[in-house]
Order: structure tokens, then C-alpha cells, then sequence
DNA sequence: GATGAATGAGAATTCATTCAT
DNA sequence: GATGAATGAATTCTCATTCAT
């Protein structure tokens, strides 16, 4: 099908109609789905948005979920390079931590409709949450390796723990459930993360 | 309305037909959450597995969400109490947090199901996103009240990051994203916690 | 069934039981049909207005129809015998007319709720039309026979002519369409009727 | 919304296909209208009777009352027309009142269904009773312009009177409750209208 | 006599998807 | 490539009527 990328803008307008077309879909859904959720978007609503056809929509995707992957993969291939960038030396170089961290945040604000439609569909207990779950698998897997020794800690419980923590943080950030100023939540997420993996203290 | 109490169910048979149809149709409800979820869950769905008709679920609730609603403020209300009952001493006194941490623990396991379809709602932005948010906070604010001095710790950050913490990894056992064993995953919890606050080290 | 006197409620009590129910959902309904229209009256809200259930709605009436039926068919015959009492002489006795005028919107004024719905079941064209239909040729043939000779004027559509003028007026003003002082349309509408049929002009 | 003309007639298929569809489903509302009555007529059976679905029904309109008012606004608007050329010269130019009286009457038969109907709907003291109560106060309006001066006779009510006889005299006909041929009721009507108004005699 | 819980056949409405143009 | 009218299965909700107590 098409596999185009449909979100690198920078080749303005030199792309096939159809080629704009798709991308049209893409941006329209996002806000759709940021506005009513996944479930409650509608085929129409997006194709109003995107200035399309019901018929054109189903020319680029067989239904809304295929639409819906195209989004998720994106934002997931980020998300798990993301993963695979956490620094080597967590505690040691609390800079480097804080701007991955930072790094992870932008990456939650910028996508952050697809993430909540994510969310969504995750406790659905389809398709995305299992690529849900693989991603945060991921990020355990790869705190897990930089753990430094922890007197007593189960590691396991523990990377799974600082995973949830910093996700569920951007979550609520994200939804507007608490409000912070990025640059202190980054510090005090920083510091939080520090405190529970420096062991020399 | 009809608004009998639907859960008191020591009285073996003891209630009117009525209230047993109602207690019927919420525990059915309660089961097709679990498995297809709040929105995909069909009022059909919920008359068929408690044996009834479409009539009768009407008699006793307007919808699906004045249903679910019901099913949520028994949680919500338990949940609220188990704020409440935070030790005081959490540092201090290891076994009570892990006591408490172990009623949450049961609480969740409890009445998984709804949680689950809670989480779902709650992305929808409806007025159970309200009503989370709301014991998130309350959460959050008997966590802060016990917090003791946290050395250049910001102290809101770290009780919402602490909740988010103890909440989603729960969820996550719930979900079956991670499988621990009940009681490690208690030490495990314990020793977080404590470790984040205890400044003494 | 039942066919004691629904409303004739100077037995103080006296009834039996089920005849002082049977009455109570008579008015109950009389109620129900003014608020609602006899389509939008539900079985529902009328045992609700009479403090009764379902189950003792149906021990009396076989359904809403019938219920409608007796009210219906008391109006009927007190206008059947208004009919029959129209005076002999219409131009040289004024004030019998005007006395007659008087009674026919005493009986539109008292029975109003019944009569607006009736008028409603006379469009859907069921039983209640077919009796409607009745009571106004009945109305058109009474007054066809005190018609004086009219120079030219054909007899029976004039007849027809002011029954509907005489009704409908009456339909208006309890319908709220217009809203005249009783007098005033007395003794208009006695004048029109009088210069209508007034050969000796 | 799809709000082209649904009832230009004479473009003979000349109109793009949702055009079409839409006045097939005002078409066969009508009958369905005509036949069942308003109230009792079902979507199911407009759809039917247009052979067409339930979706296409709502792509024209929200529900069955807003198809009612396509129609009944065509029908109002030209009411209205006829109220405003009302005769000025009512006594003095018979033929003129005659010519009037049987434009009015072809306009209750032409749209005879969508009249009964409306009737129907001003019982229930909806949108259209409001409509259908403007259109007897424009009528009682334009004759009591027209009106002669009259010796003793309350103008305003003998408007009412009037508009009611000759509004209810060609219900009475399109219902079937009377059955006249025509020319003798138009010259009746004339007379009657006539006699009540001529204060030479 | 009276009750009110239970029923289930309908009715309205929505929306993903198809397909002729 | 694009369109948008048409579809109809699926879903929610209502309400007259029945019936066990």
C-alpha cells in the first residue's frame, strides 16, 4: 500500500497529489482524534476535517484503525529509538538523564494526541496494546541494563516502577491532569529518578 | 428511581425481586466491562448475561454510564477511604506502608474490572476522567501531608510521581502487563517508597 | 365491565372500592390527556396521576383506548342531548339561542381536555372519528330543521357552515387560538347566527 | 445540510441524483402522511414507500418532524400568498370572492395530505400548531381589512367566525366528513359570505 | 382488589463501508 | 484520483401489556 512518509513535510507540495492527499487524512485524523478520543472520532469527522471524500479515505486506508496504525507507528519508531538513547550512566551524569528526559517529554507533547488515542485503545486490549506494552517492555528493558546496583531493590519491579512513574507524569501532563512548568517537572524527575538509583548516598 | 442498595450481599436472597435483578445487572455489567470494555460493552451484552430483558435494565438504570456509575462510586468510595487511612508515619513505620500499600493492592484486585473500564472512561474526558482526577488528587494531597522533609526534592512533584508510581503499576499487575508475585512486589513497593523519602540516608 | 357512573362523585364515598379506583384513573387520565395529547399520554403517566400501578389500570381498562372510550362517550352524550335541545325558533327567540350558545361552551369549557383529544383521535381517523363525524352531522340535521326558509341560501351547507363556525370558535378558545371574554362571544356569535339566517332583513 | 429544492417538478431528472432522492422521500411522505397520519407514520414507512433506506432518510433530514416541515412550509407559504390576495372588494365583486374561495379550496386539495396532517400536529401543540395558528390570525387579518362596516357586528370576531367556517367547511370536505360537489359549495360559500357581510340588505 | 417487576416487540438513529459516476 | 450518495447492520431506548405475588 502506500508507505510513503506522510508527515516529512519539507518537500513542499513537490509530492503526488495522492501523496498530499494521504498526508491531508493523517493531519486531519490527529486532530480528530485529539478533539473526540479514538473510539469516538468518526470516519466523517476526519474527512470533513481533511477536506475529503468518504470515498478518498477509503483509498488510502482500509478502515480507521489501519489509519490510526500509520500514526502509531511513527510516533512508536520514535519512541523506542528513544528507548534505545537512554544514557549509559544514569545517576552519574544527571545531565545527560535530564535531557533525555527532556528529549521524552517533547516527544509526549508533540504527539501527544495519538498517545492519548493510544492510551485508548490500549485498554481496549487490541492490536496497540500490545505494541503498548512491547514499548514499555522496551524502556524497562532498557533502564534495567543501566541500573546500577541497588542494595536490596528487586531491579525488575524497580525499572518497571521509574517506567511508570515517568510515563504516567507525562500522561498527566499531557491531559491536563496536573500542570508543571517543563522546566521544573524535568528537574524534580531528574532529582526523583537520581534519588532512587544513587546508591552511594 | 429505584435505588436500593445493590452490593449488601449478606442477606442471602433476603432483598425484594427488585433488588436483585438491580444487584444481578451489575454484577453481569461488571463482567462484561472486563471483557469488551466500556465503550464496546453492549447493553445487550449486560441484559443477556444477567438473564433479563432490555425492559428491565431500563427499569433500573437510564443507560450504560448510569450504570457504570454505580459500579464506579463503590470503587471510588473505597478507594477515598484508603486515602484517607495513609499511615502517618510512612517512613517510620515500614510495616504499616506496606499494610496499607497491601489494601490498595487488594482493593485493585478487587474490583479490577471497573478500574479497568474506569481507565477507559477517564480517557474519554467524561465526568469519570472527573472523578479520577479527583481521587488522584486526594492521593496525592495524603501523600503530601505525610511526606517528611525531602532534602531539594519539590514535594508536590514527588507525591504525584509517587502515585502515579503505586497507581499504574497496580493497573499494570491488572492488566497483566507485568505478572509479580503479590508479595514481592509488596516488599519491592515498600522499599521504593521508603528509599525515595527517607532522608536520613 | 365496569359501567357504573365514572364521575358522578356526589355519593361521598360511598362506592366500592374498585368503582372510587376506577374513578380516580378516569380523572387521572382526563388530566394526563389535557398535559400530554392522547397519543403522548402514557399508561404510565396516567396510573402515576392516579396513585395507582399498572396492573390496576389494566383490571378496569382493557387499554388506553378504552380508558378514552368512556370518558369520550360521557362528552358525547351530553352534546348529543345539546343537540337534540337546539330551540325551535333560532331568529325570532334570541335569547334561547344565546342561552343554548351559552350551554354548548359550558360543555366545551368542562370537558375541554376530552374534547382536544378527541379532536386528535378524529384526525387519526379511528373510532372516536367516526363518532365525531356523528355528533356533528347530528348537530347539522338538529339545526337543519329549525332553518327558516333562506332566499337562496342552500339549506344544508348553510346548516354545515355554522355548526363548524360555532364549533370551531368554541375549539379556538379552548385551545387558547383566541381568547374573548365569554359575553362578548355570546353575544357576537349569537349576533352572526341570527343575521345568517334573518330572511326578513 | 442538503437543502436544494426538492419540488421544482419540471426539470424532468434534469436534477443531480441526491435532489431526486430527497423529493422521492418528500413524495412518499405524503402518502404515507395521507395514510397513516402524522404521529403513527413510521421512518420505516417512508422509507418503503421512497424504496429507498433508513441512512439515505437521514442524509435528508433529522428525523421525520423536520420532513414534515419541508412540506408544511411549502403549503404555508402558499396559504399565505392566498391571504394576501384576499379580494378588497368582498361584497361588492361576487365573482372576485368566488374566484378566491375556489383558489382556496384547490389549495386544501392539492395538498390535502399534508393539511390533515398538519391539523394533527397543531393538536399536539407543537412547532406547527404555532404555524398553522399564524396562518388563521394572517387570514382573520386580511378579512377583517375587507370588512364592510358592519351594524352592531363585533369585526374581529366575525372575521374568526368566518375564516373558521370556510377553513373548517374545506377540512370538512378534504376529510370527507362532507361531500359536496364543488361549484355548489364554492356559490354557497360565496352566499354565506356574502349574506353576513352585506349590510345593504 | 391491588401491586409493580418483568417482558419484548418495535421505533429511531448512527456510522463504517461500498460503489457508480 | 476523487467524489459523495446510498446502504443496512447494529445499537439504544420506549412503552403497552402480562403475571406472579
Amino acid at each position: 500500500m502506500h508507505e510513503r512518509s506522510a508527515t516529512g513535510g519539507a518537500d513542499g507540495g513537490r509530492r503526488s497529489r495522492g501523496a498530499r492527499t494521504r498526508a491531508r487524512l493523517l493531519q486531519a485524523a490527529t486532530r480528530v482524534f485529539a478533539e473526540r478520543g479514538l473510539e469516538a472520532a468518526r470516519v466523517d469527522d476526519i474527512v470533513a476535517a481533511a477536506r475529503t471524500s468518504h470515498g478518498t479515505f477509503y483509498l488510502y486506508f482500509g478502515n480507521k484503525e489501519e489509519l490510526f496504525a500509520a500514526l502509531a507507528e511513527e510516533v512508536a519508531a520514535e519512541l523506542q529509538a528513544l528507548a534505545d538513547d537512554l544514557p549509559e550512566q544514569l545517576v552519574e551524569d544527571r545531565a545527560a538523564l535530564r535531557a533525555w528526559l527532556a528529549r521524552l517529554t517533547s516527544t509526549y507533547r508533540t504527539h501527544g494526541p495519538v498517545l492519548r488515542a493510544w492510551t485508548e485503545a490500549e485498554v481496549h486490549g487490541d492490536a496497540f496494546g500490545r505494541l503498548g506494552t512491547d514499548l514499555h517492555a522496551r524502556f524497562g528493558r532498557a533502564l534495567l541494563r543501566r541500573l546500577p546496583r541497588l542494595d536490596g531493590l528487586d531491579p525488575q519491579l524497580t525499572a518497571v516502577a521509574l517506567v511508570a512513574m515517568i510515563e504516567r507524569l507525562n500522561y498527566y501532563q499531557l491531559a491536563g491532569h496536573v500542570r508543571l512548568r517543563r522546566d521544573v517537572m524535568l528537574d524534580a524527575l531528574t532529582d526523583v529518578v537520581v534519588r532512587m538509583l544513587d546508591s552511594r548516598r
